[in-house]
RNA sequence: CGGGGUGUAGCUCAGUCUGGUAGAGCGCUACCUUCGGGAGGUAGAAGUCGAAGGUUCGAAUCCUUUCUCCCCGACCA
């Protein structure tokens, strides 16, 4: 490609709430533009890199024996119906009529549609299993789009569904995805890590999130220093503390007027905050409830939904909390009026965390304004929790759940995800085959997407400098950029220029050469920019040395070399 | 959904409080000088000031309505 002939619409000023840098660096580089919320335009050079990870992805799905269709973007609501998610999917489903009135959606995923098609493809065993894939965009209507391509409403995503005869060939089907996924991850030269993730109420076997690591990401995930132990934070379960120590301390009475954290109380009565309890309330289905963790930890809410009747539970507000406990947040606790162990608060169900279940000696709120109770202890001040449960995320430092080693935390990017569906669609919807006897049988069903826009994003969180952007090569949009330096002056340095850019290119190394006669500082800083590997430089002074300049882009200093050395380096990777 | 902010030239933003008829930098066009790290000069083109309504002799500026985009927030009591 010739830059004079390409569109390349670098800029120097981006908006001032394009906050990452991988957002920043798009917009300078003219990949992206923006036309609302959510929705952008990739630009021929933003398209390019798309177009890198979108093969990488192909080729590896078509290696794992996938294949490859295309479904429609517009669904009908009745497939939707079908399993109920018309409704359950919520706000982030695009709903859409037609001139008759009828009701669609934009596919935001496709498990419906695909066990459509299944349902009536698939009558066999014998045709089994089969797993099919698109790559194609989807749209979800995001409460809160941000971070330019990261978290699109529009977006490119690779979305696979298996079918299988039984549990174990969805076992086998689902460990040949996850080594896809890995070798796709691998050949983008990204830093990544896969980790258990919740399965939701789904209730599907397995699941796991293939995270790339990068201090700007969404997701926390917890890894184990000693193991191969890896979980989102969701899902990453806190170890039952050992058994509860006896109680030494009598209950008493605090003023702690305006101290309304575990963190106040605690530095106003010299104590550490991990003796004090937190407390939280929420609506459940079957009423009032309050979790309690300690002061330090933080209540997770993936899990709090798990335990019966909290499914869809929300937080109390400020004028439940007082009708219930008769006094407003920063002095609740599980104490009733009459503090002794038989003494439960009407109409409240007390949910402790395990941590919690296992205190001795610990500070609560008091249910009075400007008041907490220290040296309190369960079953004798209050009653023993109605529910104990791991119900907070767990914190660097804690156990790992495997036993070998302690956690740390570290935030990622979810770029893939594969999951274990079993029948949860093939059953809502009817999709069955025959199997050796003769028998009706639902199939299990695996899905398996990857976010590959996104990808585009992460893979710039982890690879950039001030200048701009640094490609792992298997996405830049070419491998080698030429420049020239004042070419009018010396048709010499034009010569050699065309017949190293036509040598690279025919022996298939993309090449871009920069014929568009800028100045040396702007040229350079456009190919830096945009994150091209290799730049070789041609200049007058460089041919009558008989040298090419080469630089590498995480180089930091640029060398004289000859021109096979030069052709080596560039072809060699 | 709640709270806050924003909208003026292709881009980034001043100007709005205190009403008087449109500005800067970057980019773009032409020419001159430059030419190894985002050059300098000269001359230009370019905006129904988000939209609608109102107040006023006069509105980017004040008032009302509405839309857009952005940020913060479930909350840790």
């Amino acid at each position: 490609m010739r830059l004079s002939r390409f569109h390349l619409a670098t800029v120097k000023e981006v908006p001032a709430d394009a906050e990452i840098a991988s957002h920043r660096l798009m917009l300078r580089a003219g990949m992206l533009r923006k036309h609302a919320a959510g929705l952008y335009t990739w630009s021929p050079l933003g398209l390019r890199v798309l177009n890198k990870v979108e093969n990488i992805v192909r080729e590896e799905m078509d290696r794992a024996g996938a294949l490859e269709m295309t479904m429609p973007t517009i669904q009908p609501r009745e497939l939707w119906d079908e399993t109920g998610r018309w409704q359950k999917f919520g706000g982030q489903l695009l709903k859409i009529r037609d001139r008759k009135e009828a009701e669609y959606c934009y596919a935001p995923t496709a498990e419906e549609v695909v066990t459509d098609f299944a349902r009536g493809e698939l009558k066999s065993y014998k045709q089994l299993p089969v797993n099919f894939y698109q790559i194609q965009l989807k749209f979800r209507d995001e409460i809160r789009p941000r971070f330019g391509i990261m978290r699109a409403r529009e977006f490119l995503m690779k979305d696979a569904y298996s079918f299988h005869i039984d549990e174990a060939d969805l076992e086998r089907e689902y460990e040949n995805m996850y080594a896809a996924y890995a070798r796709i991850f691998t050949r983008l030269g990204l830093a990544f890590r896969a980790v258990r993730a919740d399965s939701g109420a789904i209730g599907g076997s397995r699941s796991h999130e293939f995270q790339v690591l990068a201090d700007s990401g969404e997701d926390a995930i917890a890894f184990s220093d000693g193991s191969d132990y890896a979980a989102n934070i969701e899902l990453a379960e806190a170890l039952a503390p050992v058994a509860r120590g006896a109680a030494a301390e009598t209950p008493r009475e605090v003023a702690t007027p305006g101290s309304t954290t575990c963190a106040d109380v605690a530095a106003l009565l010299g104590i550490g905050i991990e003796r004090t309890v937190k407390s939280v309330c929420v609506i459940g289905e079957n009423g009032f409830v309050l979790a309690l963790v300690r002061g330090d930890h933080e209540v997770n809410e993936v899990k709090l939904q798990k335990l019966a009747g909290l499914a869809d539970y929300r937080l109390a507000n400020e004028q439940e909390i007082v009708d219930i406990l008769g006094c407003r947040p920063g002095y609740i606790g599980p104490i009733g009026p009459g503090a002794s162990a038989g003494n439960k608060i009407p109409g409240v169900t007390v949910v402790a965390d395990r941590t919690v279940a296992a205190m001795h000696d610990f500070v609560v709120g008091a249910n009075r304004p400007d008041a907490h109770i220290a040296g309190v202890n369960w079953g004798r001040d209050f009653p023993e929790a109605d529910v104990v449960a791991d119900i907070r995320k767990v914190v660097a430092g804690d156990a790992s759940p495997d036993g070998h080693g302690t956690l740390r935390i570290a935030r990622g990017i979810e770029v893939g995800h594969v999951f274990a569906l079993g029948q949860k669609y093939s059953e809502a919807m009817g999709a069955t085959v025959l199997d050796a006897d003769g028998k009706n049988r639902f199939m299990q069903m695996g899905c398996y997407g990857i976010g590959v826009s996104r990808i585009v994003a992460a893979a710039i969180e982890q690879n950039h400098d001030v200048a701009g952007i640094i490609w792992p090569e298997p996405m830049a949009p070419w491998r080698v950029a030429i420049c020239m330096i004042n070419p009018k002056n010396d048709a010499n340095v034009i010569a050699a220029a065309e017949a190293l850019y036509s040598e690279l290119n025919d022996s298939g190394i993309e090449t871009v050469l920069d014929d568009r006669g800028l100045r040396p500082g702007a040229m350079f800083a456009d190919i830096e920019l945009i994150g091209v590997p290799h730049r070789v430089v041609i200049s007058e002074r460089g041919l009558a040395a008989g040298t090419f300049e080469y630089r590498a882009r995480r180089d930091s200093e640029a060398r004289q070399l000859g021109r096979e050395e030069v052709l080596n380096l560039v072809r060699g990777g």
